[in-house]
DNA sequence: ACTCTAATGCAACATGTGTAGCGTTAGGGG
DNA sequence: CCCCTAACGCTACACATGTTGCATTAGAGT
């Protein structure tokens, strides 16, 4: 992620800290327009050229801090059904596409102006998507869709439409966009899409 | 979009018509990162000042680009199918997400930086849903779907997964993505997906 | 302890971005 | 044709962002 620390003693972990956790706090309190290398340098005691040299830029600050929040232990909920985990799912999502502060929207943000930023992030989504894999193993299991389904394409289908409304199409955020595009991607699985090889199934 | 000019005559329209022409053109020849008012103005041989005053920010050159491309007369294709429509709607829009120079990437991109680039590409997709409707109830009329179905809800679960997959996941362009998310989005909505007020038809 | 040097701190510089004041130019209206 | 002034060009400034060279500090190995 960020340049390689061959003395990972005191000091060095000691600014790393302080500064990855002016980063959060910055974020919080001011947003991502209030978020820079100085303002972050400065309110952790941390000088500026020290930032510069180990993150480069803003987007290696935050890419770092999602390289962190990558190694928790997150797994889908296990709801019973198929309905069930997409909407527990998407409702996961839409709680951090609207939340506030915009943690989530600020870190898309960054990755649009810094490569390393949008590498991390891709990981990111990477890990989780393949982590939400059991929810359409569990559904085939119980023989609520087709044995073929792809997991991918079908969790796509499901949280799309959330980042695709929120973030890009930036509308109003509505209550029941999450449990919608759940349902229907459950439906969409039930009527046999999602299935590799298969165009049209009907 | 801009400042109202009050005299449209020769001098203001000529320096609009140069300054959008070179936006365009650096867009094009050196892409988003190299795109600022500085190497805007003297590309065009207009003064930085003058560009700052109208436009403001590349935001804001973006979205008076953006405000000319949304006057035209384009109209989704008719195929005479739902599956068929909705095919050459995805492969579009992936041309569009593929396209080098990545002009659209780096409309969004600007979205995520100037609050004028935002809302000017937020208009210019309602616009394109709303005359994408069309598909829906033609579909509706050949009875290929149920009568309730939420157009803009469709749509979007349609293109939603291109979005996301090309735009914030970042994943290799692949070819047969247009028309699986069509085809997916078409067995949805034969299945009963999309209508309003419904849940769970299944 | 002592040495070596990675990592940091510091100052100065270079560049990019955006603004303010003021004179100049040229379109619009009489 | 002449006046008015919106729009533009120019200079200078203010600030943010990022870089470079060098001195200093302190972790790691012996």
């Amino acid at each position: 992620m960020n340049r390689p620390i061959r003395r990972p003693g005191g000091r060095s972990a000691d600014v790393r800290r302080r500064v990855l956790d002016a980063v959060v706090t910055q974020l919080v309190d001011h947003g991502y327009d209030g978020l820079s290398i100085d303002t972050v340098a400065a309110s952790c005691g941390v000088h500026r050229t020290t930032v510069y040299r180990r993150w480069r830029d803003v987007g290696g600050l935050l890419a770092d801090v999602l390289a962190e929040a990558a190694g928790d232990d997150w797994r889908p909920a296990d709801t019973g059904t198929l309905d069930g985990d997409l909407a527990a799912l998407n409702r996961e999502v839409f709680a951090a596409l609207t939340g506030d502060p915009p943690i989530t929207t600020a870190l898309i943000a960054a990755s649009f102006r810094s490569a390393r930023a949008a590498e991390a992030l891709r990981a990111f989504w990477a890990d989780r998507y393949d982590r939400c894999a059991v929810i359409v193993a569990r559904a085939a299991g119980r023989s609520e869709i087709p044995a073929g389904t792809d997991a991918r394409r079908l969790l796509v289908a499901a949280t799309a439409p959330l980042y695709h409304e929120l973030v890009l199409l930036r509308t109003g955020p509505d209550e029941g966009l999450a449990d919608r595009a759940a349902a229907d991607t459950a439906v969409a699985a039930r009527a046999g899409a999602f299935v590799t090889g298969v165009v049209s199934p009907g």
